[in-house]
DNA sequence: ATGGTTTTTACTGCGTC
DNA sequence: GACGCGGTAAAAACCAT
């Protein structure tokens, strides 16, 4: 009864899908000249007027931000910055492949078997029991999946430590790592308060909703994971901006669940269909055109869920406002 | 396994552009 | 006439017991 936040929507993904530009195209839209890759800068642009059509979204630099220059020293440090991302926080010793000094000079033929030995152990010590082999998969998985999802690197590092955490207490053995790592991210999507629904986690995994929610609850019993049940509000933003509303009508959308909230509405009702209806109510209240169709599309629920909560929504407002 | 609650599916009628 | 909206009944899904 409380705990509607495992609950899952079946819904097939295949007419959500939506007109995606074309990419391929190689003749600049401004002046039809040629296109070129800048692979320094990571951008697409044309050699005629210098348009930059598509900008790389890897960035080179480092995860920290300097605002001024003694900051920028104080913050400065040598060598990789660590992330949880991989399996050996990128601390882990590399022997370069290629059979040169520290000069450049190429070794002696005796150096390079030893180099080559050293190699050898190197690489099986860095993965060296079942464990890291694990988490090195895992990881890769968490990246791949938070990716697919548009999660900030936060959450990615947050669903890292929890795979660890569940790696660590051997909670692995019986259970697929694709299906801890999934709920892994689903549950750092939710402690970070940006939470994918389960239908939309599957959709990035290769497993099916029966393990996610069992594999879910069963690493977060274990684990003591503090997951709240899952705020409509939360889901708000997202929804506003995939449906490009105002800031107003978004911030109306919060009264509304604010209000239901204090009607004591939202128990039991699913925080998605919730949160649906008041960004459709709210838009509605702001003369912001969007058809329940709309909502329903973005927010994975039917739009008889839509029209059912918000017309409770637009009761309790009338209620608190008179 | 079962029962109660919620969501979805499918279908209908109404008004408007 | 297509579309958006509102309602209903039956089916399905989910959760707790």
């Amino acid at each position: 009864m409380s705990d509607t936040d495992i609950r899952t929507y079946t819904e097939e993904t295949s007419e959500s899908e939506k007109p995606r530009e074309n990419v391929e195209e190689t003749v600049c839209p401004e002046c039809g000249g040629r296109l070129q890759n800048d692979s320094e800068h990571g951008e697409t642009l044309c050699s005629e007027c210098g348009l930059v059509v598509e900008e790389d979204s890897i960035d080179h630099g480092p995860e920290w931000r300097a605002f001024d220059a003694s900051e920028r020293d104080s913050k400065s440090r040598v060598g990789a910055p660590t992330t949880k991302m991989m399996h050996d926080k990128g601390l882990s010793t590399n022997i370069g492949w290629q059979d040169k000094d520290a000069y450049g000079r190429s070794l002696s033929s005796r150096q390079r078997q030893k180099m080559q030995r050293l190699r050898t152990w190197n690489e099986r010590f860095r993965t060296r029991d079942s464990k890291e082999r694990n988490l090195k998969q895992a990881l890769g998985e968490i990246d791949r999946m938070s990716s697919a999802l548009g999660l900030p690197e936060n959450v990615r590092e947050t669903a890292s430590v929890i795979y660890r955490r569940a790696l660590n207490e051997n909670l692995l053995p019986g259970r697929s790592i694709e299906g801890v790592a999934t709920a892994s991210v689903y549950a750092a999507a939710r402690q970070a308060g940006v939470p994918r629904s389960l239908d939309e986690v599957r959709t990035v995994s290769r497993i099916d909703k029966m393990e996610l929610t069992r594999t879910y609850r069963y690493i977060v019993r274990q684990l003591n994971l503090e997951v709240a049940p899952a705020d409509p509000e939360s889901y708000i933003p997202r929804f506003a901006s995939d449906l490009g509303l105002s800031d107003e009508a978004e911030g109306r959308a919060r009264k509304l669940i604010e209000a239901a909230r204090n009607d004591g509405l939202l128990s039991g009702k699913s925080p998605v269909g919730l949160a649906a209806a008041a960004v459709y109510a709210a838009a509605l209240l702001c003369n912001e055109k969007v058809t329940q169709s709309d909502v329903s599309d973005v927010a994975n629920i039917s739009e008889v869920t839509i029209r059912n909560r918000y017309k409770e929504l637009l009761e309790a407002e009338g209620v608190v406002t008179a």
